[in-house]
DNA sequence: TCAAAAGTGTTCAGGGTACACCCATGG
DNA sequence: CCATGGGTGTACCCTGAACACTTTTGA
């Protein structure tokens, strides 16, 4: 009885794309695959796959995000989908694509290896198959966004930070130059961020001090920095 | 030779459904129908439609819009990707839903008829079958955010507009009072917005000057009101 | 003559931006 | 002792918000 309204409907592949990104050693990077698959095989792409009869398209996302860095429960967001009829040679696939921001120290790179994936800078973003680099390019326009209105920034960087990390990120993802005072001022009245007693001296030799995100903090509505 | 890549994934009905909003005498409404098939019939619904194997989702969804409005060209814009495993009982469908403003006099109520639809007010939406009131929350939401950075009003309202419509349509969809001599200071700032020698009479016995937006001017890209 | 909508400037506070120097430490 | 990154306060400007009365005209 089910099954029985759409009928003449046509079925289509339905894909997934994740755009992840990942901070290490200050600089942020994109997490992308070297197909060793056709279509497209030999070239740059965004880690991929198909949405099951049986799972939702979150779902997919998040399983193909946890086939390869091993990482369950990060924060992903959907960015657009992208439906043109030719945009991928292999068949008519309509894909769903979703941002994934994280920290890279906590990700298994067995998997990163099975799948021939690499962290590429971000600034320095090959040519990808496909409509990639405009999923990428997407994701950034909502993330920059997204700076500016939530607390992203503590998913990229490891539980404790500097506010210079702080600053550097932001400096990286919405592509400006922040004064320090100002930032660091700004950062301070955010209720979020909290100091902490431990002093990071791998970076400076006089030390700064590490900073911590308050978690029950983190819902709040608005955040400014 | 094509076609065989992807043969062991699965294959899923991808669906659109388009959150319309029109401006009529003053007051903002939503284009909805009574849906007069299964699943969910009697109930209230968007206008949807299923992807065509062989046209884009963009495409699948301006094809809806113009069946049931007779209108091309419209602005559209994508929403999000709807796709729960249950969230249709017909079958498993992933919807891309999909925003459309436009100028209600300029519409076909023949199709409208065809259809069942009719314009609900914005401020009296029921409840809707399957995820649809989710979606329309998604829609304004965004809506509401490009109204602070893009000219939309004017998709709404018809080529000549008094300011008291323009703030009233403001006030309507950001859901707040604005200040009228603060508006009409902004409003007149804005190179968008340029006065005609036109005298609206309808509303208002001493008249009030209408205004159109300036075509070349629309693309800019910062815009405030 | 009055009801109803159109139209019109000024003041004030708060947030954002610009800006330069001292501090602590390891090598 | 010096090179390196860490850390700190103030002044100004501009934007956004608050606020009330006069004008026009049809009924």
């Amino acid at each position: 009885m089910i099954n029985t309204f759409y009928n003449q409907q046509d079925q289509l592949f339905v894909g997934v794309d994740c755009i992840i990104f990942g901070l290490c050693e200050g600089s942020l990077k994109l997490l992308l695959i070297k197909r060793d698959f056709e279509p497209h095989k030999g070239e740059w792409s965004l880690m991929g796959g198909f949405v099951r009869q049986n799972e939702s398209v979150d779902n997919a996302a998040r399983r193909v995000l946890k086939n390869l860095t091993g990482l369950d429960g990060i924060y992903m967001n959907q960015v657009n989908t992208f439906g043109d009829v030719n945009r991928d040679p292999g068949d008519r696939v309509v894909s769903v694509a979703y941002c994934a921001l994280l920290n890279m120290h906590e990700i298994d790179n067995c998997a990163l290896q099975k799948y021939n994936a690499t962290w590429v800078d971000y600034n320095e973003i090959p040519r990808l198959c496909m409509d990639h680099n405009l999923m990428i390019e997407h994701a950034i326009n909502k993330i920059r966004h997204r700076m500016r209105t939530e607390p992203l920034a503590f998913r990229l960087l490891p539980q404790r930070f500097t506010l210079t990390q702080l600053q550097n990120l932001y400096e990286t993802l919405l592509d400006t130059k922040i004064d320090k005072r100002n930032f660091r001022r700004r950062a301070l009245e955010n209720s979020c961020i909290v100091s902490t007693n431990y002093i990071d001296k791998e970076n400076s030799r006089r030390g700064a001090r590490l900073y911590e995100y308050h978690s029950e903090r983190l819902e709040l509505l608005s955040f400014k920095i």
